[in-house]
RNA sequence: GGGUCCUUAGCUCAGCGGUGAGAGCGUCUGGUUUACACCCAGAAGGCCGGUGGUUCGAGUCCACCAGGACCCACCA
């Protein structure tokens, strides 16, 4: 007979249940069935059919037009051509915050998109033309666009079908690529009004070039490496100057120097001479000089220092440019023409102390800027670029952030994020880039003086219109990738449907990573601000690296790379959303060890063998009904849920994701199988255990959806789906019940110690007459290894620890003896403790200025105490007599 | 140079001012309990980095110090 579960998934809705195949037989008992049932979770029989039975079913698309209130989230769009790795793995709380929404009756949308991903595609797609002999130039920005394209599109799938397999309920209906067209259309219409209002302007400024990508790149992507370099001391006739790239003098249009420096104070207004090519610069004066530094006298290179530019336009300074975009040096004595950087800088050494003016050389380590994709050494130098003033585009934005119209998770990044747009200087849009979005510009060859010097327009045509006919340029530089993907909150839901923008704008959260901060969060508000006039999203959750056990980053070349689809085909997907979820704080980087994983493995297997033994307690015909407690444990563990619900709920809406984690594991793990389940094997109470159990799958689903609704599924009365059910209310707690059950647990807990301190065998319970234990005498036999629980008129023997109750373990005198260090010592510790609250009790200010509660509190605190003191000091007395 | 975070059990980390400080893993002891050995029961293990301060009350707030990580920045 098959008993797999996963073959009933397929039909999605009317689902299945095991017990269908029953129907025309005689009835099973459906404890039989589920014994056939794997003792074992195993996530492969499941995750596949599961996850085609949501797709399949609709469940990820949101229901519009239903009234209800809206939830979205935009999917930080992964590369296109990328396959999964640990920076997405955070994702999952998106998925997270989405399937808890849904459960909740919202209409949800986790809207999922790719990216184009312009320069490591790029790259890729260079290193295949490498393999064939050849390089972009050949094929010209429109033959290799529409390459990459061809390629990407042949790649897309792998990441999208790995997104599937961390089980996204993304709604991959609405899919959106970052070059669509109807994206880039969004984006030109932004530039256009960005030019309109003035914010965009075409110049020749200094930029970070690089010299590997042949393209122009924003101060946000470039790192700092450390370099051991040499600081040489060069005399420029009357004044000495220090610099770490000599080969850069020939650049040199100025010497300055502090105008408080008393040393060249006086020389300011006169003229230094560089050495070699014996040019006269005007020495000037700057407070932006360290005179403490070097020789307290710096050249000015406009051409080739962003700090020099900028002193250079404050003194109206010439520029020259001495190294060209290959990274060469020209316009040069033709001894150095042509060099790279690297060779000028040895030959003008040579030539310096030739001219005997190179005075000292030292040691010098610093850090220089470096490309961070290729780490290729960046050469500022004077370009023509597009830009975009953002100045006062940030100003809304830091507004609306200080006003609270986005709420930052955790709130510190709020400021960071402020400091940033206050001094953000203006954005080089433009990239020497040809796999991206072409900026929509073009050029008439010869230009007519009355017209501007470039059009924007998207086509040829609109060009001609405002030019007339002639020969056409189009720009071929792409604007920077972060330039259109700030505008992807709606540039995306302009474009999915007819309603989403009006529906899902603003979006309620944006999760990511905190490294991208400032160059995608705060720019998508900025553009959200321009162009929408409201914020792109109201709240911003987000989280660091994930990291291996000893925090360092993962990383193929450091070999700590797992692939995480690795960890998920051996522990399964749940494990590791699991582990993923407890381990992350709002963020702070999360160390990802096997370990973990292993123990969300085992939280997971603990689920379904809850389930297993709960679904044995049923037969076919079993149909739910309201639960109603009917002893102790019943009413607890009905208490217990209600608080656990709320908890779960209040930890999930402050984003608290990894204390709901927790809170959903300990409620499974301690409370219902250590307790509730152990409890309900002296009484089952059917309904109780079903309502636990469903209550359980629900709480658990947004972390770990495969298994808990592979169970859900097998539950003979319940039709639906779990990813769709409604996430449970909370009702009333029983104060009453909880500290009752919690006394019986101390009890409990106290046999077990004891016995097994000592090693023996279930001895008998005695008690005078304790209602608790008249009670639920059976229930302590059963959970405690005591063969009876019986009250007797005289008890005599070990009392047990720790409780108020009093009750007395009958063993034997050399054991009573072997213990009684044990229970003076609790005495003891007890007494202590008594002291320590006597004192604050009797602190008449805190009496005072204490909430009521908390006195009152204290004050049942240390009556507890003292009681537990005076059943212990009595029964130790009674040892002693027995002594 | 500016800023942020971290420092709590052997390891990795939670801990939202309220009082004997928690988890997972690891260690030790004992278990062939038909839900689960991916398990059960028990135990050991902490001057919560240091010094001051605020408070009736501090692991939690503030200041400084020490060590570590990261982000930003145009000292050549």
């Amino acid at each position: 007979m098959k008993v797999s579960v996963t073959n009933q998934l397929q039909c999605v809705r009317d689902v299945v249940n095991p017990y269908n195949q029953f129907s025309e037989n005689p009835p099973v008992l459906y404890t039989w069935v589920v014994m056939q049932l794997p003792k074992a979770y195993q996530p492969s029989d499941h995750e596949q059919s599961v996850y085609e039975m949501w797709e399949q079913s609709g469940a990820f698309q949101p229901e519009m037009e239903s009234g209800k209130e809206p939830f979205s989230i935009i999917m930080p769009p992964p590369n296109a051509n990328g396959s999964l790795h640990a920076g997405h793995l955070m994702f999952v709380v998106e998925d997270l915050m989405t399937r808890y929404a849904r459960m909740c009756g919202r209409s949800a949308l986790w809207l999922p998109g790719t990216d184009h991903a312009g320069i490591e595609t790029q790259f890729v797609y260079e290193g295949v033309l490498a393999k064939q002999g050849k390089d972009r130039f050949d094929l010209g920005p429109d033959e290799f666009y529409r390459q990459v394209m061809a390629f990407t599109q042949e790649s897309q799938g792998t990441i999208l079908d790995q997104f599937r397999s961390m089980g996204f309920s993304a709604d991959w209906s609405r899919l959106k690529f970052t070059l669509d067209q109807d994206v880039i259309d969004v984006v030109y219409d932004t530039f256009q009004r960005l030019h309109q209002d003035g914010y965009i302007y075409r110049g020749n400024r200094i930029v970070n070039w690089c010299p590997r990508c042949q393209a122009a790149f924003a101060d946000i992507e470039l790192d700092r490496e450390e370099q051991q370099n040499t600081l040489y001391e060069i005399d420029y006739g009357p004044v000495r100057i220090a610099t770490v790239r000599p080969e850069t003098i020939f650049a040199d249009v100025a010497i300055a120097v502090n105008p408080e420096d008393e040393r060249y104070k006086d020389l300011v207004g006169t003229h230094a001479t560089i050495p070699v090519v014996d040019r006269e610069i005007p020495i000037i004066g700057d407070e932006y000089v360290d005179p403490e530094f070097g020789t307290g006298a710096l050249k000015i290179t406009p051409g080739h220092d962003p700090a020099d530019y900028a002193i250079g336009l404050k003194h109206q300074l010439p520029e020259i440019s001495v190294i060209d975009f290959d990274g060469n040096l020209v316009n040069v004595p033709s001894d150095f023409a042509g060099l790279s950087v690297t060779e000028g800088r040895e030959r003008i050494v040579e030539a310096l102390k030739e001219a005997k003016v190179l005075r000292e050389t030292t040691d010098y380590t610093h850090a220089v800027a470096v490309h961070e994709r290729c780490n290729t050494v960046i050469e500022p130098l004077i370009s023509q670029q597009w830009f975009l003033r953002v100045q006062e585009l940030n100003q809304p934005v830091i507004e609306a952030i200080e006003n609270g119209d986005i709420a930052f998770h955790p709130e510190r990044f709020k400021k960071m994020a402020v400091d940033w747009l206050r001094q953000e200087r203006d954005w080089c849009i433009s990239r020497q880039i040809w796999w991206g979005i072409r900026i929509p510009v073009y050029y008439k060859t010869s230009h007519d003086p009355d017209k501007d010097s470039y059009i924007i327009a998207t086509s040829e045509e609109e060009a001609r219109d405002y030019y007339g006919e002639g020969n056409y340029q189009q720009e071929t530089d792409t604007f920077d990738t972060w330039f259109s993907s700030g505008q992807w909150p709606f540039a995306t839901l302009m474009n999915t449907g007819e309603n989403d923008f009006q529906t899902f704008y603003p979006t309620t959260v944006m999760g990511t990573a905190r490294e991208i901060l400032h160059k995608w969060v705060t720019r998508m508000i900025m553009f959200g601000l321009y162009r929408i006039g409201s914020v792109p999203f109201e709240h911003v959750y987000l989280w660091g690296l994930v990291t291996d056990e000893s925090g360092s980053k993962l990383s193929k070349s450091k070999g700590n790379y797992g692939d995480p689809m690795e960890i998920t085909n051996q522990y399964g997907t749940d494990a590791l959303r699991m582990a993923l979820t407890h381990s992350n704080t709002p963020g702070n980087d999360s160390p990802l060890g096997l370990k973990q994983v292993e123990a969300m493995r085992n939280y997971c297997n603990k689920l379904w063998n809850v389930a297993r033994f709960i679904l044995s307690q049923v037969d076919e015909t079993y149909t739910p009904d309201d639960p109603q407690p009917e002893n102790l444990a019943d009413r607890w563990f009905m208490s217990r849920l209600q608080e656990r619900i709320k908890a779960v709920t209040g930890e999930i809406e402050q984003y608290r994701f990894n204390e709901a984690a927790d809170s959903v594991y300990h409620l499974l793990w301690n409370d219902f199988a250590d307790w509730y389940l152990e409890a309900s094997k002296r009484q089952v109470n059917t309904d109780m255990l079903i309502y636990g159990l469903e209550t359980m799958l629900t709480l658990s689903h947004p972390f770990t959806p495969f298994v808990t609704e592979a169970i859900w599924q097998q539950l003979p009365w319940r039709g639906d789906m779990l990813i769709t059910a409604p996430w449970p209310e909370f009702g009333k707690e029983d104060w009453e019940a909880v500290s009752e059950f919690m006394e019986l647990q101390t009890v409990i807990t106290g046999i077990r110690g004891v016995v097994a301190e000592l090693g023996i065998e279930q001895p008998p319970l005695y008690h005078q007459q304790e209602e608790l234990l008249e009670q639920n005498g059976e229930l302590i036999t059963l959970l405690a290894p005591v063969s009876t629980c019986q009250s007797v008129s005289d008890g005599r023997g070990l009392p047990v620890p720790g409780t108020t109750v009093t009750c007395w373990l009958d063993v034997g005198e050399d054991s009573i003896q072997k213990y009684r260090d044990n229970l003076q010592k609790s005495l003891d510790e007890t007494r202590e403790y008594i002291r320590g609250l006597e004192q604050q009790l009797n602190n008449s200010e805190f009496k005072h200025n204490a909430p009521k509660e908390v006195v009152k509190d204290t004050q049942q605190r240390c009556e507890d105490a003292r009681q537990r003191a005076q059943t212990l000091s009595e029964q130790l007395t009674q040892l002693g007599e027995v002594e």
